[in-house]
DNA sequence: GTTCCTGCAAAATTTTTGCATCAGT
DNA sequence: ACTGATGCAAAAATTTTGCAGGAAC
């Protein structure tokens, strides 16, 4: 079993508990999200599934990744255009953070055990019950330095 | 000289340098930014200044934290609801991060030397010329939890 | 006087919602 | 059958853009 049908799984097995019926679309984006290795948004989402040959209507992606983020299977992240930015989230809490090219908008993934361990650290001295994190690094990528 | 004042005058020198000219709607928005302790958005700089007796066009509000935004005068960063939030960078590069309560969409800024030291320190590991960050918290607030 | 800023209105985008219909249970 | 998911279209909300008039230099 791959990470992406861990993951899966794991999704459709929360949403059958909390009573979600099952439906076609939903399950689209689901198998989408969890062939992705990072973020896309919503719109990419209703694109590649089109193009697939899975169309499905843009309010039901919305509103499965609606769903799928109230349960805390997916995170959304905004890069910094205004276009919100969805990815699955392993059940064993283990994720990635994001680089942005604040020139051509590409994105890298990274992850830091340390920044992990600072952050879950100082969420003990906020008096708000700490659910999850995003963190967002900006700045130039090779290509763009080049140019 | 307050935080403030220092802060809108470096901003103000910064523009004038790049050599842009002055005017009311940006001198304004620079205004009011220099004198908010936290994020605010677009649409909320625009009724504030509107209350203020200070209309300005929606337009002006965007086009002036386009450009407070490319010169690295102010930075940008999305709380989880779409809607883009605007602060003041002061120029020492001291910053807050911020905590979003997921109920009720308040925010509570917070700083971490720790965790700024953990940011920099990842920073010269990845390929990209890393111009800043953001770290973005989600949970519950207080009253939220009672509730 | 020339250039840049501003405001208004229109447009483009992203996201949400109403409602009829269809699929899952 | 009943409940909930889906698709389409309309609407809402945020952000961008074109253009004419006015302020800054």
């Amino acid at each position: 079993m791959s990470h992406s049908d861990k993951w899966t799984d794991h999704a459709q097995n929360v949403l059958k508990e909390k009573g979600f019926s099952r439906g076609g679309a939903r399950d689209a984006v689901i198998e989408f999200l969890g062939r992705q290795d990072c973020a896309t948004t919503a719109q990419e989402i209703h694109q590649a599934l089109g193009r697939e040959g899975r169309a499905i209507g843009i309010a039901s992606v919305y509103r499965s990744l609606e769903a799928l983020h109230n349960l805390q299977l997916v995170q959304r992240f905004d890069a910094g255009d205004g276009e919100g930015r969805y990815e699955a989230v392993a059940p064993g809490g283990e994720h990635h953070h994001h680089v942005v090219c604040d020139e051509c908008d590409r994105i890298l993934p990274f992850e830091d055990p340390a920044l992990e361990r600072v952050i879950d650290k100082l969420a003990e001295r906020i008096p708000y019950a700490i659910a999850g994190h995003d963190v967002v690094l900006h700045g130039r990528c090779p290509d763009c330095q080049k140019a």
